[in-house]
DNA sequence: CTGCATCCAGATAGATACTG
DNA sequence: CAGTATCTATCTGGATGCAG
């Protein structure tokens, strides 16, 4: 601790280091596709095809990609069963069921307000 | 309801269009900037150029695009005022306070994590 | 101060083909 | 079936200049 007049204190430079952080993890999953893959999972383990069918309009690409994303921040379990053809399985860890509850929160949002947002968005374009 | 049975019927049909209507809004405010916004404007009115100080590393291009993003689906108000300078104003409607409560549980969810998540990354780089 | 138009470099996503 | 790699078109976002 003896830099700590010279640098900012430890402290001032965890809290900077967390929001970086933060930050990233926010841009990580603001995305439609994870917010869609954490929903379509659910309490569900499902494939990796079961995955992309659920999932409308999600290309093989999209889904591996975010996948990996997701299974590197801790939020989805990859499972791979060692036959022939393969079977991957994947399914919410704890970290994700909790994120999920929140991204219901974000659904129910979506449902509750769909009229309102339709009518100011036909106000707006007038 | 005579062409029910050629056509999905009526009702279908408005679920098909509710669900893309619904997945079109999704992916308008699952983005890190519009969160970030509505997060920033809170419980306050913001002029223009307060809430890009206030949304470290945002331009002044994103912010505006997000701005009528947001203000087209009627999640925030804009008040321009007829002075000279221009002063515009930001606020939260009423879905846009109630989408804010559902990003709240997500900033929380990020703070909460955030040690999860950094352990994990580090075990998945290696 | 706020907003719009333009330009351009980099990111993103789809299509395709190939592997175990 | 699941994953990876490559190519390419499109989109995004930042920088800049100009207008009200």
């Amino acid at each position: 601790m003896v830099t700590k007049q010279f640098t900012g204190s430890p402290d001032e430079a965890d809290l900077r280091r967390a929001d970086s952080l933060a930050r990233e993890i926010f841009s990580d999953i603001a995305n439609k596709w994870a917010l869609l893959i954490i929903e379509a999972l659910g309490e569900r383990t499902l494939r990796f095809g079961e995955l992309r069918n659920e999932i409308e309009g999600i290309s093989h690409k999209m889904l591996t990609q975010n996948l990996r994303m997701l299974e590197r921040n801790g939020l989805v379990e990859r499972t791979v069963h060692p036959v022939v053809p393969p079977r991957v399985e994947y399914t919410l860890t704890e970290p994700g069921r909790a994120l999920r509850v929140t991204i219901d929160g974000l659904c129910d949002w979506t449902h509750r307000y769909l009229g309102h947002i339709e009518g100011s968005r036909h106000r707006f374009d007038a």
